[in-house]
DNA sequence: GTCAGTGATGGGACTTGGTCTCATCGACCC
DNA sequence: GGGTCGATGAGACCAAGTCCCATCACTGAC
């Protein structure tokens, strides 16, 4: 038997969330985040450098889009490239295993104000990485920012879709159809 | 003679600015910029909700687009509408005598995470906006959401062509030449 | 087996952002 | 002169976040 249960920061993610669905994120404390994952403040900042961070993923979303992109087929143009991308996302980090997660974790961030804040500045460094990756495959600046911004649009309205939605459909082709419909409606302008 | 020097807002923005070039945004204390400006801070937090705020707009960014939006031609699609309220933005909240001012508030944001993510908050927020004010023209949704997003990336890039450029252009027809080429650049797609 | 090293945790002092309540001060009015 | 009102100051208070040091259990060497 460890001393030590497992999994600390999985523990304090898991708390921060039912605290924040039960209470509100400003009316929970650290401390008490802490306490409910049998730890304590120290341990917390130990993990994560502030309190909002402890909604957001342990893992790389970076990555997964990065080598998206940078995996798609040397024929694909930008879009095409970017939906692979939105797909290997939907393959695993939101993979319908984690659709009721993902759901509670987006009403509690689009409930307060903090974390809102988090979140657009989380996509905009996303979207600056994906024009980086876009540009590595030698699509012109211009190009590859109008492709960052048209794919976190679909982005958006496919995790809209897949966690509203009750049919089976998964992140991956939502995102793919999404993509469709926005690249459709740009080209019309 | 006035007991209080008039402006106080103004003179605590002033400050803060100021301080944030010297030595650094999280190197300045709320107490210090209120020192600066002869308040305190009580009065600090009485004009601004919190420290980051006082580097943004006290005034109405968000209403000069909207109506920007709102008095294009009826017959101008979208992001013609889009261009004219970058285009009134250029008047008003971007003219040139802002442009040093606008230069230095950009360099100190940059610098911190703090104040990229209320930018970052901010900009999503003008952009949900900008969909309100088109959809309100009939403008359909997806369409909106798309116009939205390409007119925010032209405001970025005329912005950025603004400050670093030493020629006479102003903001608008920078943004108007933007949104060409954005618009031009997603065509392609 | 004991003893030193190591990594995860706890404890508590400290700074700062932010809230709140009450006191103060000057102008203006009657 | 006294009363009211709006802007400011003063200070207590709480929570986020930083820092440093103590503690505890496990590990491996001897």
């Amino acid at each position: 038997m460890a001393r030590w249960q497992p999994d600390a920061p999985g523990r304090l993610a898991a708390a921060a969330l039912d605290l924040f669905e039960e209470r509100g994120y400003d009316s929970t404390t650290v401390i008490e985040i802490a306490e409910r994952a049998g730890l304590t403040k120290s341990t917390f900042f130990r993990y994560f450098p502030d309190k909002r961070e402890v909604l957001f993923d342990r893992g790389t979303v970076t990555d997964l889009l990065v080598e998206g992109i940078a995996s798609a087929p040397p024929a694909a143009d930008p879009l095409d490239a970017v939906a692979d991308a939105l797909d290997a996302l939907g393959r695993t980090f939101f993979a319908d295993d984690r659709r009721e997660f993902s759901g509670r974790r987006q009403a509690v961030l689009n409930a307060n104000t903090e974390l809102r804040e988090r979140e657009a500045l989380k996509r905009i460094d996303l979207a600056a990485s994906m024009i980086e990756a876009l540009t590595r495959r030698g699509v012109p600046s211009l190009t590859a920012r109008v492709a960052a911004k048209l794919g976190m649009l679909a982005w958006e309205i496919a995790f809209d879709q897949w966690i509203d939605i009750h049919n089976g459909e998964g992140f991956g082709p939502l995102a793919r159809q999404a993509l469709a419909d926005v690249r459709a409606a740009a080209a019309v302008h």
